[in-house]
DNA sequence: CAGCCGCACTCACATATGTTTATGCCCGTG
DNA sequence: CACGGGCATAAACATATGTGAGTGCGGCTG
C-alpha cells in the first residue's frame, strides 16, 4: 500500500518534514483502492461519505450545477490532491466530483482522520494546511475570474496548473498533459466554449503556448505569466517553515 | 475578557457542543483587542502575522488588487467571523484584509493556536471546520460568479449575509444593517458600480428587496432565493452530528 | 470499411455588462 | 451656514462575451 498513498506523503512533505511515525500512519490510513471511470461522478451533492478520496491518478474536478443546466466547475484536481478531506468534517457535500479522466482513488476513512487528528497533532495541521491551500486556490480563482479579461483568466489557469502538475513530477520540460476539453476549461473559467476556443487561439497566436491534443506547451512562460497576472504565491509552494 | 470572545464560542456552538473547559480556552485565547478604522487596512498582501484576528464588531473584506487597479473582494466578514484563521498556517498573506466599517477585533497568538491544536483536538477539528466553511462559502461565490447573471448574484449574495447576520442576532425581522457602498459590492460581484446600481434597481423594481442607507429590508425571501438559486446548506447552519 | 460521435473550430449576430461623464442629494466640517 | 466630498443615480455609447447553427476532422465501433 505504501505506493499508493506516496503521492499525499509526497505532498504533504513539501509542506514539512515527516517523522517515520507520520509516514506510517499515512500510508496505513487508506482502507481501500477505488477506480472511476472518465465522465463518472466520484462523489454527488448530497452525499454523506464515510471516507475521503485521495486521487492518485487522473484528473478530477470538483463542480455544481445551475438551474439552467449550466455547470461551473470549482476545482480541478491532480494526482495527490485529497479531494473531499473537507467531507470528514463538512459531512454533507454541498457540490459533486466528477472524474475528468479514468480515475484511481484512495479512500481514507472518516474515523481514521479522526483517530489522526486526536493523537497526531503535527500531521493534522498538514492536513488541515491542504485543506487551506484548496482556499487559497479558491480565492485565487474568485480574483481572476472577477477582474480579468477571459484571456488572462485562462492564461493564469494555465499557468497554475502547470506548476502543480510540476511540483508532482508530472510536467515534461515546458510541456503537460491536459485532458481536458475546451467545453471542460469554459465550465472552470465560467465561459462558453466557444469563448475558450478564441482565448486559446490567441494565445497560440501570441506564442505564448501550443495546445495540440492533450499536450499543452508553454512556450513563453514569462509573457505567459505576466498576461495571467500570475504569482505563485498561493499555492504555498515554497518551504515554509511550518515547524509548529 | 469573557464577553468578548463570545462571537466565537457562539459560532462554534452552532457547529457542535463545547465543553467548558474548552470554553475558558477559547475565551483565554485572546491576547488584547484592536481597534481598525473603516477603510483602513487591517492585514496587508505579504504580510506575516503571528496573531490571528477574530472579528468582534464590523464588517470587513478580505481583497485583492488586480494590474490595472481593481479589486476584487473575495471574502465579507461579519462580527464573529475569524478572519485569518488560515494565516496560522499559510503564514503569508496572499491578499490583504480592508475593515468596511469601524472594526473591534480580538487578537489570538498563533503560538495560542498551536498550543489549542497541541492539546484540544476536539477544539481543534471546530476550528477546522471553520476554515473549512469558508471555504465552501469560496465554492459557492465561483459558481454563482460563472454562472449566474449579475441580478442573479446580487440575489444570491443578499440571501447569503442576511441569514449569516440572522445566525449572529443581527437582523431585526427582515431587515439587516449593510454598511457597503454600490462600489464595494461591486468589487465583490465583479461588476462595476454603474451595473451595481441597475442590478439593485432590478431588484426594488420587482419588489424583492429595499435599500435604503444601510437598511436592507428582504421584502420577499422566497422569490428573493428563486432569482439568486440560493440553497443555505453551504453555510452549515443546521446542526450537524459532529461529536466525532 | 463505413458510419457515427465527440470535439475543435468558424461565422454572424445578440446582449449583458463596462465606460464615461454628469447630476443631485446628503452629511460632515470648517 | 456655506462648502465640499462621497455616494447613488442616470443616460449614451462601447465592447467583451454569449448564442445558435454549422463544418470537418479523427478515432471508435459495428
Amino acid at each position: 500500500m505504501a505506493l499508493m498513498t506516496n503521492p499525499l506523503i509526497l505532498k504533504l512533505e513539501t509542506y514539512d518534514r515527516l517523522s517515520d511515525d507520520e509516514k506510517k500512519v499515512l500510508e496505513n490510513a487508506v482502507a481501500r483502492i477505488r477506480v472511476v471511470e472518465a465522465d463518472d461522478d466520484v462523489l454527488r451533492e448530497g452525499d454523506r461519505p464515510a471516507e475521503s478520496s485521495l486521487l492518485l491518478e487522473g484528473f478530477a474536478a470538483r463542480y455544481k450545477i445551475v438551474s439552467n443546466g449550466r455547470r461551473q466547475i470549482s476545482a480541478l484536481h491532480v494526482a495527490g490532491d485529497f479531494i473531499d478531506l473537507h467531507s470528514f468534517l463538512l459531512k454533507t457535500m454541498d457540490h459533486g466530483v466528477v472524474a475528468l479522466t479514468n480515475c484511481r482513488i484512495a479512500l481514507v476513512p472518516h474515523a481514521t482522520l479522526e483517530k489522526i487528528s486526536d493523537e497526531y497533532p503535527h500531521l493534522t495541521r498538514l492536513l488541515w494546511l491542504n485543506t487551506l491551500i484548496d482556499g487559497a486556490i479558491h480565492r485565487e480563482w474568485l480574483t481572476a475570474m472577477g477582474r480579468l479579461s477571459a484571456t488572462a483568466h485562462m492564461a493564469h489557469l494555465i499557468c497554475e496548473l502547470y506548476l502543480r502538475l510540476k511540483v508532482i513530477g508530472r510536467a515534461d520540460g515546458d510541456t503537460i498533459q491536459l485532458p481536458v476539453t475546451q467545453a471542460e476549461l469554459g465550465d472552470t473559467l465560467g465561459l462558453s466554449t466557444v469563448h475558450v476556443n478564441r482565448v486559446l487561439q490567441e494565445l497560440r497566436k501570441e506564442g505564448l503556448i501550443r495546445f495540440q491534443g492533450d499536450a499543452l506547451t508553454i512556450l513563453d512562460w514569462d509573457r505567459l505569466k505576466k498576461v495571467g497576472e500570475f504569482t505563485s504565491t498561493y499555492l504555498s509552494l515554497q518551504n515554509e517553515d511550518r515547524s509548529s
